[in-house]
DNA sequence: ATAAATCCTACCAATTTAGTAATATATTTA
DNA sequence: TAAATATATTACTAAATTGGTAGGATTTAT
């Protein structure tokens, strides 16, 4: 499966324009200093969310990006999705032809991984935007420049 | 995260130790034949699961494994665990410390790939060889011969 | 002895990941 | 219109990981 830092980045980006960017324009530059990854790395990844419709943008000067829906609407799952791809662990879980063995406790094995990937699924999809905004504003109170994890 | 394929091997391997295994040695040139791996990937893959107990053997001619514990005490958790380390997701997950960011949201990720930490490893250590492979006997009912996937 | 089996380490090729870089394109503003 | 700013797009690369091979060492039954 795909859970790379490279989605995290993603929802790291998109959080941060979540708390930070309403009804603003914020550029890839803001975004990648708010979370400390490398501007050219998170320009990336937005291009990728972007073409996801994850995120909507404005080109030119005075451009930059809004999130592309409502924030109840955007789950973790969306995110990894658009970055990582599906989230199945293997691929034989994936497509079925690539499932080579005629060993028959393939088949078995296979449910277990698909059974896995159903839990991250609905684990990801549940989570959105919103929520995970709610609970860093909840968080911040009363220890607005901690700084401290 | 790491679910590859080498753990899908070692489980693969160890269904088939709890199906055909009872009660007699397996070599792993047997169970790499019936889960149609390499022998010598399969061999070092063993040595692994050995390591980590979940296999005994016997070494020397006639020699073999069996189960290091009995099948409802093995789940598919311990089993990736074994191969592939924690199942988490994201190194700043594990260690706290290499959370080298600035910014606040990245707490409120890490609760993120924390919940599907927890979701994957629940899923995963709920599923025990035997459970496994009741289903397969189950599934095998009147369709012995079938290599249908 | 020798054959069969595990034990253990080293190595390798291919892929993936994480990231940099550079150039093109669009838009604002002076 | 020129300059500055920002996204769009593609290409490239270094490092790590993965998937797997190879081979010798050791142990034990016959």
């Amino acid at each position: 499966m795909k859970l790379s830092t490279k989605s995290r980045y993603a929802l790291e980006g998109m959080l941060y324009m979540a708390v930070y960017g309403k009804d603003r324009l914020l550029t890839v530059k803001e975004i990648a200093a708010g979370t400390a990854v490398s501007p050219a790395y998170m320009e990336q990844i937005f291009f990728t969310l972007k073409k996801a419709g994850l995120v909507s943008t404005v080109r030119g000067a005075k451009g930059g990006f809004t999130l592309g829906y409502p924030e109840n609407e955007i789950t973790v799952g969306r995110i990894i999705r658009a970055i990582d791809g599906d989230l199945v662990p293997v691929s034989c879980v994936a497509n079925l032809s690539s499932c080579k063995s005629k060993a028959r406790s393939n088949c078995i094995s296979r449910y277990v991984w698909i059974r896995i990937s159903d839990a991250i699924a609905k684990t990801a999809d549940k989570q959105t935007l919103e929520m995970l905004k709610d609970q860093f504003m909840k968080e911040s109170d009363g220890a607005e420049n901690e700084d401290i994890h």
